[in-house]
DNA sequence: TTCAGACTGTCAAAAACGTGACAATCTTGG
DNA sequence: CCAAGATTGTCACGTTTTTGACAGTCTGAA
């Protein structure tokens, strides 16, 4: 485990704050790994093999439409745990999760996570934590997708995700990769991006887009 | 507690097998009160109240979108508990919840459910088991809605309601309460309804849909 | 029983969105 | 460096869906 590591986990909002045994125990179990840009870390309908924390990089949770189309779920960030759903049911797992781009994640087996849930209350109720804040995501998903123009949910995405890693203001994301996200088409994404970029809210580059008035586009997630 | 109360907590799936001491201690926490139809049980941005449990009757699970517009995120039939997010996260609740019609409930009060949650493991395990179920079904509806046709998500959302109560085929919601549930107009709703019935796969009356023939509309929710 | 309010059936016009296509541009691995 | 593959910009066209409107029907409460 690098230095920069532990700083990553030290951030982290789900157990940073353990009783001293139940952290030491908890980060006996960690194994780092990096994956590769597009490396698989789940898939749906595997049972579960470990839970993880994205200690730098990025994951994209999906799923593939009937039709073949993928739907993004969410695009998880660091400093942020997964997979804790199927630890807490028993149940297979209801996603693919993926690198985004190299990501190094901090990782703990099946066996162990579920010894360490029986062992230590606090990361049980972690587990939970962790279920909780993801379904109150969730929620907001669904209801705030319901109505909405593509141009409110393209707002509403970018939002979202600069939320969820404050600093810098690009989002690395190909039009295609937003489409999937809103459940729109590729050609949509650039119609809106288009828009914004004449009006000066954001500025496309080649996978990647910069947003450069975020009142503007907070008011148009709003509407 | 009526005879019939008992009978519907009997079939419990998150509660009905528990160790005797901890459904004793349930038990006398329970309060059964009937809610008329339209009466509101939670309320979004509210502190949480007591965690229910559906003996009979319906209720619904809806927001208010920025627009006015409700959208029901998903309706609740006998016999499903609701309201365990709260009291697991502390937070306020997520959505309005609403009796659709006369309805029957078993509420346990907020600070009942906190002393049984912390008194007896179980009990808490219960809250998290059933936050893990309605989980599942809140991740499956947002990736099922996503590039779908009003009709598919019609034909899954009528499915998803069969399902959730077997027995009759009777649909009771008005077109307006199926429009608010998948985002779309009721004039969509409509004709989607009209074709089914010119295909003989539904009966359409008056704040109500007669499912004919469920594979049919099982193949459409497929597409 | 009656009546207000809710619900349904239907239509035409307009807006939003998807599809297919094609050329140009960018990145990445060999 | 170069070529293959991915990404972007853009267009025309067709389909789906929304919106607004209005008349007729049904229900529930007074």
């Amino acid at each position: 485990m690098l230095a920069s590591d532990r700083a990553a986990l030290s951030n982290d909002p789900i157990f940073s704050n353990l009783v001293p045994a139940a952290r030491a125990d908890l980060y006996a179990a960690l194994r780092i790994q990096n994956y590769a840009s597009g490396e698989a870390v789940f898939r749906l309908g595997d049972p579960p093999n470990a839970f993880c924390c994205v200690l730098s990089g990025e994951l994209e949770v999906s799923t593939v439409t009937p039709s073949g189309a993928k739907h993004i779920a969410v695009h998880i960030f660091p400093v942020r745990w997964v997979g804790e759903l199927s630890f807490l049911d028993g149940l297979p797992r209801t996603h693919d999760v993926t690198a985004r781009r190299a990501s190094r994640l901090a990782q703990i087996s099946a066996s162990d996570i579920r010894r360490l849930m029986r062992r230590h209350d606090e990361i049980y109720k972690g587990l939970v934590a962790n279920l909780c804040a993801n379904t109150r995501l969730i929620y907001r998903f669904f209801d705030d997708f319901q109505k909405r123009s593509a141009e409110t949910l393209v707002a509403l995405s970018l939002m979202e995700i600069l939320s969820q890693r404050g600093g810098s203001r690009d989002i690395e994301l190909s039009q295609q990769a937003l489409a999937d996200r809103i459940g729109a088409s590729r050609q949509t994404i650039n119609a809106v991006l288009s828009r914004w970029e004449d009006r000066g809210l954001v500025h496309r580059s080649y996978r990647k887009v910069t947003v450069l008035d975020p009142d503007a586009l907070g008011d148009i997630a709003a509407g």
